[in-house]
DNA sequence: ACATATAGACTACACCTGTAATCAATTATG
DNA sequence: CATAATTGATTACAGGTGTAGTCTATATGT
């Protein structure tokens, strides 16, 4: 990974990898529930992540759609494993702990990591 | 929390949570051995820190001595939660699935979740 | 007492980020 | 066809970040 994807370029990513390829527009409109951004800062933010090779772009008619260059996992392992070293020392449970805080995990949650760990162990 | 921790900062708090008050150039040789950086970037760092809020500082003669003005845990929640919302909409097994990439998770580890999962579920 | 080392204060500066505005080209519309 | 709307390109600008340098006062060694 070459690159850094910032807060806010990370919420445009997140569009583009629950569906891709997407016109600027398109991504305005996934957005704009959430977020309150100007369709300005949106293409500021698109034009960035195709700068920094965090997406392409194909040209379609007189626009361009954009996709992500990554997955979101090839993305979010090594930052997940990165934010866990720095703040951890890497170690995990801690990080499940502070999910735990506030009733952060559901009982699926819960059973979800178990099936998890089961198969780490073989 | 009022304030933004950086990645580099980060670095200096975790010196002072392991260990704290510190002087300056305590914090310096704890960093040496792992960040090539310069006292002045590390006094920089402190100050930006004391400005934020994140420390405090109590005169011990002529220097400062520097203390956390919140705990690690106290900033690794909502730093981890946030985390999590940001990269997976707040589910927790992905998070856990990517530390387990790589072999990330010891066999301490995955004991030390499963203990901690155990007693959430009651 | 004087030179030197050291602490903190203030200043620097380029790059990244958040959040847009303006401009130029092109398309769609009346 | 002329004008309005849309697209991407270029520019803006303040605040944060990484990474220091300089200035000033004070303590310290001789």
């Amino acid at each position: 990974m070459k690159f850094k994807i910032s807060q806010s370029e990370l919420e445009v990513m997140n569009v583009l990898w629950r569906e891709a390829p997407l016109g600027a527009a398109e991504v305005v409109t996934r957005l704009s529930p959430e977020k309150d951004w100007s369709a300005r800062t949106i293409k500021t933010l698109l034009s960035r992540l195709v700068d920094k090779g965090a997406l392409t772009t194909e040209p379609e008619g007189r626009r361009y759609l954009y996709t992500p260059t990554l997955t979101r996992d090839s993305y979010a392992g090594p930052a997940t494993r990165n934010f866990a070293a720095r703040l951890f020392g890497g170690r995990a449970a801690p990080l499940v702990a502070h999910l735990a805080e506030g009733d952060g995990l559901t009982d699926a949650d819960i059973a979800e990591i178990e099936a998890l760990l089961e198969k780490l162990k073989k």
